[in-house]
RNA sequence: GGAGGGGUUCCCGAGCGGUCAAAGGGAUCAGACUGUAAAUCUGACGGCUCAGCCUUCGAAGGUUCGAAUCCUUCCCCCUCCA
C-alpha cells in the first residue's frame, strides 16, 4: 500500500468516531501492512442487537473491509461476574448453556453487519477460566484504587455514597487482560467504555506486549432522545423488528435526533447529510428526511421492498387512516356467551390489566371497529369477530369465542 | 470493633399514629394539537367481579380501635472513627 491509502483509511477508520488514541501508534501499524487485530467485547446477557450496537459493527465491518481481522470477544467469564455499570449487582449468574444459546444468537444476529469470513468470535472464558487465585491477585495488584476511581461512573458513586463492589474493579482489570490474551492491535468500544479500553493497554504494557489503540464510538442516544439505546429502558429499534417497526419507530424520533441517526447510522456521505440540513433550514419539511432514513435502515436490515412496503403503509395508516393489514389474531373465550370490554382487552393483551383497560376507556382511547368505546360495562356477544384498538398503536383482531 | 444516617409505589424523593394507594418531579400511557416529530396543554398512572373491595411503604413479629409512621428481631446500604 502507497502512504495515501494509508492516508485514506485514517480518515475512514476516524469518520463518526468519538476519540482515536493514540492516532500515530495506528498510523505505524496500518503501515505495517499486515492486518490488524481489532478486538470489541460484548456482554453474553443481551442478544438482541439493537440499532446502537449496530455504531460500533459498522465500524467493525469497515476496518475489515480494509482487509482487518475482527475479534468478537463475547464476554462470558466477565458475565458471569456480574454487572460491572451499576444497578443490577446481584445478576443471576448465566449457565454455560444459556451462554452458548446467546452466543448462537449473536451469530444469527451479527452478521448482518459483519463479514463473517474476517471474524473470530472468542469467549474470554477460554483464557480466564484457566486464571488462578494468584494471577488474578497478581492482576488486581497491577492497579490502586484510585486509579480505579478515575473511572467515571465508580468516582461518581464513590463521591454520591452509592456502593461499589470489590468485584466491580475486577471487571475492567480482566476486560483490559482480554486484550493481552488477544494480542489486540486496537479495541473499539463505547465511549463510556474508554476507561476500560485504556486499561487494556496498561495491561498490555504490563505483560511486554505494544499496547493497542482504542477507537471509541459515540453511544447512540435512544428513541427518547435522551438516553443510551438500551433495551432495559425500552428505547431501542432492534435489529430483527419488523420492517413496520423501525420504520415507525425512527418516524417517531425528534428531528433533532433525526441528525444524529444520520450521522452515526446512515452510510451516506457526510456531504450529502450536510445537504440535507441545507435544504431543511431552507424550509424542506424534515419529515422527508426522516423517511430517507428510515428507508436506508429498513432496506439494511430486511430489503429495499420492505423499505418500500413499510413507507406504504405508513403513509395509508397515519395519513389516511387505514387499519392496519396485518395484526395479531387472538382468540379470547367468553363466559356465559359473552365478555365484558375489559377483560377482552385484557385477555388480548392490548392492556396490561383490566384496570389499565377502563382508564383508556375514561380516556377515550379504546375503539372497536373504529368506534370509539365509552361504556364501560359494554359486553361483547360469544361469535363476535371485532377489531380493538387501545391508543394509536395497539391493534389486534379479535373472536371471541 | 465503635458512633451516626438510611431502606417508601418504574426511578428520584416527601410523609413520621388516623383525612395515605401515599405530596412533588421524572419516566410512561391516553386525549388535544401535528409531520404517528418535538414542544405545549389536559388527564391517567397497584390490582380486582371497579361509586366497592383487596394487596403495597426492606423482612418477620408486636403495641393500638387504627401503623409507611411506635416497639422488637433480622436483612441490606452509606458516612465518620478504629
Amino acid at each position: 500500500m502507497t502512504e495515501m491509502t494509508h492516508q485514506d483509511a485514517l480518515a475512514q477508520i476516524k469518520r463518526g468516531a468519538h476519540e482515536l488514541l493514540l492516532e500515530d501508534e495506528l498510523k505505524q501499524r496500518l503501515a505495517s501492512g499486515r492486518p490488524l487485530r481489532v478486538k470489541a467485547g460484548f456482554d453474553p446477557t443481551a442478544p438482541d442487537l439493537h440499532l446502537g450496537h449496530t455504531v460500533l459493527l459498522n465500524k467493525m465491518r469497515q476496518l475489515q473491509d480494509l482487509g482487518h481481522h475482527a475479534l468478537f470477544l463475547i464476554g462470558d467469564f466477565t458475565g458471569m461476574i456480574g454487572d460491572p455499570t451499576g444497578k443490577n449487582t446481584t445478576r443471576p449468574p448465566l449457565t454455560r448453556e444459556q451462554v452458548l444459546e446467546n452466543a448462537q444468537s449473536y451469530r444469527d444476529q451479527v452478521f448482518r453487519v459483519l463479514d463473517p469470513d474476517r471474524t473470530e468470535i472468542v469467549f474470554n472464558s477460554a483464557w480466564m477460566d484457566k486464571f488462578s487465585a494468584v494471577d488474578l491477585i497478581k492482576l488486581a495488584a497491577t492497579h490502586t484504587v484510585a486509579q480505579m476511581l478515575e473511572r467515571d461512573d465508580f468516582g461518581k458513586r464513590y463521591r454520591g455514597n452509592q456502593p461499589i463492589a470489590i468485584h466491580e474493579f475486577v471487571y475492567p482489570l480482566v476486560q483490559g487482560y482480554d486484550s493481552v490474551a488477544l494480542k489486540a492491535d486496537i479495541e473499539l468500544g463505547g465511549t463510556d467504555q474508554k476507561f476500560n479500553l485504556l486499561m487494556g493497554r496498561e495491561l498490555q504494557k504490563h505483560y511486554g506486549q505494544p499496547a493497542q489503540c482504542v477507537l471509541t464510538m459515540p453511544l447512540l442516544e435512544g428513541l427518547d432522545g435522551v438516553n443510551k439505546m438500551s433495551k432495559s429502558l425500552g428505547n431501542y429499534i432492534g435489529i430483527t423488528d419488523t420492517p413496520q417497526d423501525i420504520f415507525g419507530k425512527l418516524m417517531s424520533v425528534s428531528d433533532e435526533l433525526m441528525w444524529r441517526y444520520l450521522e452515526l447510522l446512515s452510510f451516506r456521505s457526510l456531504g450529502e447529510i450536510a445537504g440535507w440540513r441545507e435544504e431543511v433550514a431552507q424550509g424542506r419539511n424534515p419529515r422527508d428526511i426522516k423517511v430517507l432514513l428510515a428507508q436506508e435502515i429498513v432496506a439494511r436490515f430486511h430489503s429495499q421492498k420492505a423499505a418500500e412496503d413499510a413507507l406504504a403503509e405508513f403513509e395509508a395508516r397515519f395519513r389516511q387512516g387505514v387499519l392496519p393489514d396485518d395484526m395479531p389474531e387472538i382468540t379470547v373465550a367468553s363466559t356465559d356467551g359473552q365478555i365484558g370490554i375489559a377483560q377482552l382487552l385484557k385477555q388480548a393483551g392490548l392492556v396490561a390489566s383490566t384496570s389499565e383497560a377502563l382508564r383508556m376507556i375514561n380516556q377515550s382511547g379504546v375503539r372497536l371497529d373504529g368506534e370509539k368505546v365509552s361504556e364501560k360495562s359494554l359486553q361483547i356477544k360469544a361469535g363476535t369477530i371485532i377489531v380493538a384498538q387501545v391508543g394509536k398503536r395497539k391493534f389486534a383482531r379479535i373472536t371471541v369465542q
